[in-house]
DNA sequence: TAAAAATACTCCATAGGTATTTTAT
DNA sequence: ATAAAATACCTATGGAGTATTTTTA
């Protein structure tokens, strides 16, 4: 029977050319390594190497075993890793995407905690918007993703942590500017500022303000909340930003006024989505619980 | 290092839930299933089942680790196919599709030849509308199947093997009948039976014809070409049929009149489809060479 | 107490080591 | 002549067998 063995032998062979070189890698004698090739090859029943004295080839059908027992042993490790995650989540690196409207506001908040309860958590963070995430998450480039939903993840897993209604931003000294509440009505005669296309919350907010796409069509579009503040302050209009960023972007700026919007239903829903079968779930989950609580603190102020 | 073994132990015991049982089906004794199985829970460092003396229980984490190993045994098996293929075409059941359009037609060719040229060569033959098989394909649940093209396979491999016209069918002493060619033109005046939608080739038959789907909208369509046959011998219309189909459908019945569709361009193309990916394309290719043999046959005629 | 898994103990197959040979430049 | 893989031969680990013990329903 094929041994996991004998693909590691093959693989580093693979990467190497060289049997001796090959050898060492796998921490066992050239011979060792050598017999245990050839009875790999008997076994198939096909030549995986072409060797001689002086160099090692691979064939046209080895360069596709190869291919194969890549993946197998990709399958084997991830079997390790996930048993590894089991009793000790956030084990091995994990490939997170954000997107924009979240990214610079939650992770101030998540990682520090991760730090302290997780220490030997390492996240690869991606930042892009939520078409590629999904795309990515889709593909096995990212292991997860968080998104605001509603967006279409059809196949993907999504577990909710957090839902947020949206603040209108608006200078001070403006009509409505005073108000506890705004309503979609009163909205309609302010000139709104908006991300430009693919932010997912651009949709949102047309969405949540029953707006259609055209009415809603600014000279300047921002590609970042950041940047649509700026232009609030610069007096270009007011616009709409979720809960989890208005600490960080208007808490410096005094001559700003925040004002709840009064629509009915949380405005966005913050989810992690991942393939139904990633096998480091426990990671996510980790990650979930940490996220859960500290939104919580956020929404008791 | 976890080894191929120890998960065929593991599934063994899945399966029968019994390490007596399992230990007979893998060939080797109570004990030494027994101490394979507790090395691998050692080495992974989870249960994956819960034993006492009267029944074995698998843990939740430990379906999870079965699903994998299955999934890690199904690809070395399948590198095990590989290689037998690889020297032997058509090792194995190959399952494969083929639309109503193709099947009756091709399968009388292939078959025999097949069975001749490859004796040891079993089909699992799947007859479905286009849509489905690629369907399948994708899934694995096909590993190929054979289409019409023009189709939207994406993603698929398509390897074309066979170029045809269509012939128009009618009852001898119809207006143009004894002609040796009709034009698209002379064909408007017709009243042309298709088959009903969802088989390619009605799109095939339209778009060959540049009529507007509305146009060919009849009160009766069929679902085989042979009920299509029939319906002319009925004297309900005329229709066109491929012409892989000509001898078989029209040789019995000598009121009928075939005349080749005078329309510029190969008007389907046949194709194996499969999965880029997919292992054991050698019997693809045996497939393939045997079908492109046969049908220069026909185009001799 | 009985059925089933775990363990003790033994054995042998085989993975792996060392030393040597073969092979092709 | 030399560099590298194959082979001969030996050793030791561990996989697997038999017999026995442990466990708990």
């Amino acid at each position: 029977m094929i041994s996991i063995k004998q693909l590691v032998y093959a693989l580093a062979v693979e990467e190497t050319l060289h049997f001796k070189k090959a050898s060492e890698k796998c921490n066992i004698s050239q011979s060792a390594l050598s017999t245990a090739l050839n009875e790999l090859e008997k076994q198939i029943g096909l030549q995986i190497f072409e060797r001689d004295n002086k160099k090692v080839l691979i064939t046209p059908v080895g360069k596709q075993v190869l291919q194969q027992a890549r993946s197998i042993l990709l399958q084997v490790e991830e079997l390790q890793h996930f048993a590894d995650t089991q009793k000790n989540p956030l084990s091995y690196p994990l490939k997170i995407g954000l997107i924009p409207t979240v990214a610079p506001y939650i992770l101030p908040k998540l990682l520090p905690v991760l730090n302290k309860r997780y220490p030997q958590a390492r996240l690869d963070i991606v930042e892009s918007q939520s078409h590629i995430l999904v795309e990515k998450v889709r593909q096995g480039e990212l292991d997860t993703a968080i998104l605001a939903l509603p967006f279409s993840c059809e196949g993907l897993l999504t577990l909710k942590f957090w839902e947020e209604d949206f603040y209108w931003v608006t200078l001070k000294g403006t009509q409505h500017a005073q108000q506890e509440e705004i309503t979609n009505i009163e909205l309609k005669s302010c000139n709104l500022l908006l991300l430009k296309e693919g932010h997912c919350l651009k949709d949102h907010v047309l969405s949540v303000c029953n707006r259609s796409d055209q009415l809603s069509h600014q000279s300047f579009s921002a590609s970042s909340l950041n940047t649509l503040i700026q232009m609030v302050l610069g007096g270009l209009g007011t616009t709409l930003i979720p809960e989890i960023a208005v600490e960080q972007l208007t808490a410096q700026h005094t001559s700003l006024s925040v004002v709840h919007l009064n629509e009915p239903g949380p405005h966005r829903r913050l989810a992690f989505i991942s393939r139904p079968n990633f096998t480091r779930f426990s990671s996510i989950e980790a990650l979930l619980e940490v996220c859960k609580e500290e939104l919580r603190h956020l929404q008791k102020n």
